[in-house]
DNA sequence: CCAGACGTTGTT
DNA sequence: GTCTGG
DNA sequence: CCAGACGTTGTT
DNA sequence: GTCTGG
């Protein structure tokens, strides 16, 4: 699971930045940001935001991709898009919406953290986690192009990956109706390139679901948060991010 | 064979 | 309790 | 994923 | 486009 990102325009550029020149740089800030829905403090999947992700294509040019993958098959996106904004790790290779982008269109979308829900009784405790570090957060993505057949525009979406989760996610993301905890596939640093790779053969395939595993809580910090929906959700303001203290729940880990 | 789907999700 | 909308 | 609705009717 | 269910 992960529906819910705090994702700044720095973080999702950084990538980009480290070997553009002065020209590139001002593309991109200039133009191609102004496409996306960035800065997203608080945003869920389900609002389809636009946000820059790196593709194996050209795995240093950030590119203006939407969340919630349609697939090249789809004759309409509202059926597919909100079904497809996490691809099971474990499956990605199988799948009929998702098993051409396992093997041709993976990506990364750099993000500053997530937000997880913790069910207490009746009520609902938003967490946001990111990194100890604070740095920025690579996730396994898979992307494709869709051409809508009503407009002829050809639009760029992608799905996140997750993997099992580790033991924090399973203690704050413990809604009742779930069969086992999930969490993003986080990728360290130094192997962010590794998921970019080409796919030829069986040996790639294995080497690529080597990079689904769960990343270690040592690594990850997380805080609970004001609410993220319904009426008295924050919004996409950086507020969304500041602790919230709730009784009888663990405030931090 | 055709029709229809094609997806995700941890117990206070 | 269960489905839909976001 | 969670929040909110879950119903009917000829007019603000 | 491709797989599953009937």
């Amino acid at each position: 699971m992960c529906y819910d990102v705090n994702a700044q325009l720095e973080t999702q550029l950084k990538r980009a930045m480290r070997d553009a020149d002065e020209h590139a740089i001002r593309e991109i800030r200039e133009k191609m940001a102004r496409e996306t829905d960035l800065p997203l403090f608080h945003v869920t999947g389900f609002q389809h935001p636009k946000m820059i992700i790196y593709t194996n294509g050209n795995p240093n040019a950030p590119v203006v991709s939407q969340w919630g993958l349609v697939p090249f098959w789809a004759k309409d996106k509202k059926d597919i898009w909100n079904k497809t904004l996490n691809a099971r790790g474990e499956a990605i290779f199988e799948k009929n919406s998702f098993k051409t982008s396992a093997k041709n269109k993976r990506c990364l979308i750099y993000i500053d953290g997530f937000y997880e829900h913790h069910h207490h009784g009746k009520e609902t405790v938003p967490y946001y986690i990111s990194r100890k570090d604070l740095q920025p957060i690579a996730l396994a993505g898979l992307w494709n192009e869709w051409t809508d057949p009503e407009t002829g525009e050809i639009r760029n979406t992608f799905s996140i990956v997750t993997t099992e989760g580790n033991p924090m996610m399973a203690e704050i993301h413990n809604n009742p109706k779930m069969a086992g905890p999930r969490m993003p596939v986080i990728l360290p640093d130094g192997l962010e390139d590794e998921w970019l790779k080409p796919y030829r053969d069986e040996l790639d395939q294995k080497q690529l679901e080597e990079l689904l595993r769960p990343y270690p809580e040592s690594e990850l910090a997380a805080h609970t948060v004001g609410k993220l929906r319904g009426k008295d959700a924050v919004g996409n303001v950086p507020e969304a991010m500041v602790p919230v203290v709730y009784d009888d729940v663990k405030t931090t880990y």
